[in-house]
This record gives structure tokens, C-alpha cells and sequence, in this order.
DNA sequence: GGGCAAATAT
DNA sequence: AATATTTGCC
């Protein structure tokens, strides 16, 4: 692996500035680079369009960083060939080996890139795709990749905030983030995204918003006639809301707009974070997770009362919402006998979890997921296990 | 420059 | 197949 900065004082050009001019760095001895890089498979990737892609790294790719002002900030894989040329020689002198798994065979092998050939029939060129192609004397390369880490994301809201939605534009953006290895191009393509992300973000939400209103009129027709909306028929079923209005939201969302509460289905973990999360989790900070589980206490009441509390990650924060609950104060001898629901905290009985669960699904005011697709009894006895609360005696009649 | 859409890369 | 990023163009 190579860890590769700009040089100063570059050329002005933007298209080739940032590219253009690298130098390889003495090999990072902190190794925080490499933290960065494995989390595929720390962490599931929801099944939702919405989350990113986890972020992979081609064994034999090879990993260029810039440093300097945005050190640590994003990263940049080398597929163009001088970079890589460049990497190797320095490489070379410092004694640092390429990255390991990089394909000796071929080691000026350029991953799917694109070579530039001069074309009779136009001044501009075509570009013909080529995989595995000697970059070796050819005058166009397409630009490095510059990979949008969660920090350079975060600066890039950050910007984007600061200007507002609508002033934000690449090269304000580009002013306030302060990076100058990044292009306008980098910023707009970025913006471009953001946007399209953020609209349909929108859009998601101003259909649950209205689901979740015209399913409220309707309840309320349906109780109190005198209440009832006029436009809206009774005898109209709604069909439920779409499920996907109700699944948690990324970080594409605009961190200003509400976003709808992450619904829990206590007592499993945070659920699998987008990649561009991995590496807030890594580095410990739950934030992330805790700001957004506002909302909705979900832990079922006869749990809680019974002192759980939602268990969390080793090393989490937990949220407020889920700090230890206090014991509930001590039954009358006959409330004891009578209850059929007691629980105790040190050995949960299977019913009392199954009628936790069935008390969660009789609770109209909690979340419509969790009350549609409560955790299986399993689930939850695995994790109480897992946590370390308690054996779980079999159910006893 | 900004922004959109096609082209590419992974 | 999908998504991220770059490039071309208006």
C-alpha cells in the first residue's frame, strides 16, 4: 500500500492538477488507513437502495491517499498508470512493498480503465474502454477516483449547510470545505448526487408523512363520527403504508431534515450501518446511531418495567432512551401470585417474553413495523442470551 | 461556472 | 445489476 500526497504548488489546471502531481509518502506507520479499509464484512449493508455500497478494496488495487490538508479525509485509488509508475519507483527506493496481492504477472496492468485514442474523424477523441491495458505512452487518463470517505463527506454537508440548499454551489462548497486536492467537478458530481439523494429522500418522507396522515383520519373516521373527515370515505380501506416509507434513512438525507424515528426491533442490535457509517462506528462513536434513535421508546413495556433495558453494542453509548430502568417498586404478595406476566429480570420466562411481544403488538401507538413484524421469540431469546441476562428456562405452563 | 446526463468503473 | 464518480456538453 502506498500513501501518496500532492505536491505543491501544482499546476493550475484543475482537470489534471490534482492528479497530476503525486508523491509517495514514507509509508504510513500509524496504520489508521488500514483501519479504514476492511469493514465489508464487520458489517451487513442493509438491503435498501438507499445505503451506499460497502467500500471495497481490490486486493490488487492500489490505494492512494493524499494527505496534507486533507489528511486522512478521502482517498484516491491510483488507476492511472503514471500514478502507479510513480508509486513503484518511490516505492522501490523506500524499501515498501506494493500492495501485497497486486498482480505480478502484470504489474502495469491498469484495472478497466480507459485509454484515450486519437480519432481521425473528431479533435476530441474517443474513448475506447479497455481492461488490462498497458497505459504505457498514451496521453489521456481518466482522472483517479476520489473516494467520498465519511469525514469528507461530513465537511461536504458541513459546506453545504453553511451556504444553504440553495446557495450551494461547487465552488462555494468547494471555498468552505478548504480541500484544495478536490476539483469543482469532484464537488459538483458530489452535489449532483446529494441532491438526487436528498430529493427522493424527500419525496419518502412526504409519502409516509401523508400515508401516516390519511391512516390517522381514517381511524378517526371510524371512532368518532362527528370527527370524521368529509372527504375522506369511511368505506375506503386504505392499504397499509409502504414498507419502505418506514425503513430507517441514511446519511444522504440532509442531517437538518427530520428524519422519520429509526424504529428498533428491540432487542437487536443498531441495525447494520451503511458503509458511510463503518467508519464513525469503528473509530467508537455511536453518534450516528444515537442521534438518530430519537423517538419511539420500543422495548416492550412489560420488559422495561421489569428493570431491562435495551441492550447495546460493548463500548456503546447507550441512548438515554435505553438507560437502565429503575426496578419497579416491589408487588403486594396477591398483585405477585395474580400476575401472570411478572417478570424478573434475572431469568425471563419464555411467556413473559412471548407476552411482551404480544402486549407490543396490541399497542397501537407503537411503531407500525414493529407491531407488523415483531422479532420472532427466537430472536429474542437468542439475544437474551446472548447478553448475558439470563438462562432462559423453557416455557413452563 | 452550474447542472444534467451519458459514459465508465467497480 | 446497481451505484459511485468522471466526463462531456449545453
Amino acid at each position: 500500500m502506498l500513501a501518496v500526497e500532492p505536491l505543491r504548488g501544482s499546476n493550475g489546471d484543475e482537470r489534471e492538477g490534482a492528479m497530476g502531481s503525486l508523491a509517495v509518502v514514507d509509508d504510513f506507520v500509524d496504520g489508521s488507513l488500514f483501519e479504514d479499509i476492511s469493514f465489508s464484512d464487520l458489517f451487513v449493508g442493509m438491503d435498501d437502495g438507499d445505503v451506499l455500497p460497502d467500500l471495497e478494496l481490490d486486493p490488487a488495487e492500489i490505494l492512494v491517499e493524499f494527505s496534507g490538508a486533507a489528511e486522512g479525509l478521502f482517498r484516491v485509488d491510483g488507476a492511472t498508470q503514471d500514478v502507479v509508475e510513480e508509486a513503484e519507483e518511490r516505492n522501490a527506493s523506500h524499501g515498501v512493498a506494493v500492495a501485497s496481492g497486486m498482480a505480478e504477472e502484470d504489474p502495469i496492468l491498469v484495472t478497466a480503465t480507459e485509454v484515450w485514442s486519437a480519432s481521425p474523424e473528431g479533435d476530441r477523441g474517443r474513448k475506447s474502454s479497455a481492461a488490462a491495458v498497458s497505459m504505457k505512452g498514451s496521453q489521456g487518463k481518466r482522472k483517479a477516483k476520489v473516494e467520498w470517505t465519511p469525514e469528507l463527506h461530513r465537511r461536504f454537508v458541513q459546506a453545504v449547510e453553511q451556504l444553504g440548499i440553495d446557495k450551494a454551489v461547487p465552488s462555494r462548497i468547494l471555498e468552505l470545505m478548504g480541500i484544495d486536492c478536490l476539483t469543482r467537478h469532484n464537488i459538483a458530481s458530489h452535489l449532483q448526487k446529494y441532491r438526487s439523494h436528498r430529493k427522493s429522500l424527500l419525496t419518502r418522507q412526504a409519502e409516509a408523512a401523508s400515508w401516516s396522515q390519511r391512516r390517522q383520519m381514517y381511524a378517526a373516521g371510524t371512532g368518532a363520527k362527528r370527527g370524521a373527515n368529509p372527504w375522506l370515505a369511511p368505506t375506503v380501506v386504505l392499504p397499509p403504508p409502504p414498507a419502505q416509507a418506514f425503513r430507517p434513512l441514511h446519511v444522504w438525507g440532509h442531517p437538518a431534515a427530520a428524519e422519520p424515528p429509526l424504529v428498533h426491533m428491540w432487542p437487536f442490535p443498531p441495525p447494520p450501518d451503511p458503509p458511510y457509517w463503518h467508519h464513525h462506528f469503528q473509530r467508537g462513536s455511536r453518534e450516528g446511531w444515537v442521534a438518530m434513535t430519537q423517538g419511539t421508546p420500543c422495548l416492550p413495556q412489560p420488559m422495561a418495567a421489569a428493570g431491562f433495558a435495551a441492550p447495546h453494542l460493548a463500548g456503546i453509548v447507550p441512548h438515554p432512551m435505553y438507560r437502565p430502568v429503575p426496578p419497579p417498586p416491589p408487588m403486594s404478595k396477591q398483585q405477585e401470585s395474580t400476575s401472570q406476566l411478572q417478570l424478573d429480570a434475572a431469568h425471563p420466562t419464555k411467556e413473559c417474553i412471548d407476552a411482551a411481544i404480544g402486549d407490543v403488538l396490541a399497542k397501537p401507538w407503537l411503531p407500525l413495523p414493529l407491531r407488523l413484524k415483531p422479532p420472532s421469540l427466537d430472536s429474542v431469546l437468542a439475544e437474551l442470551q446472548k447478553q448475558g441476562v439470563s438462562k432462559v428456562p423453557p416455557a413452563s405452563g
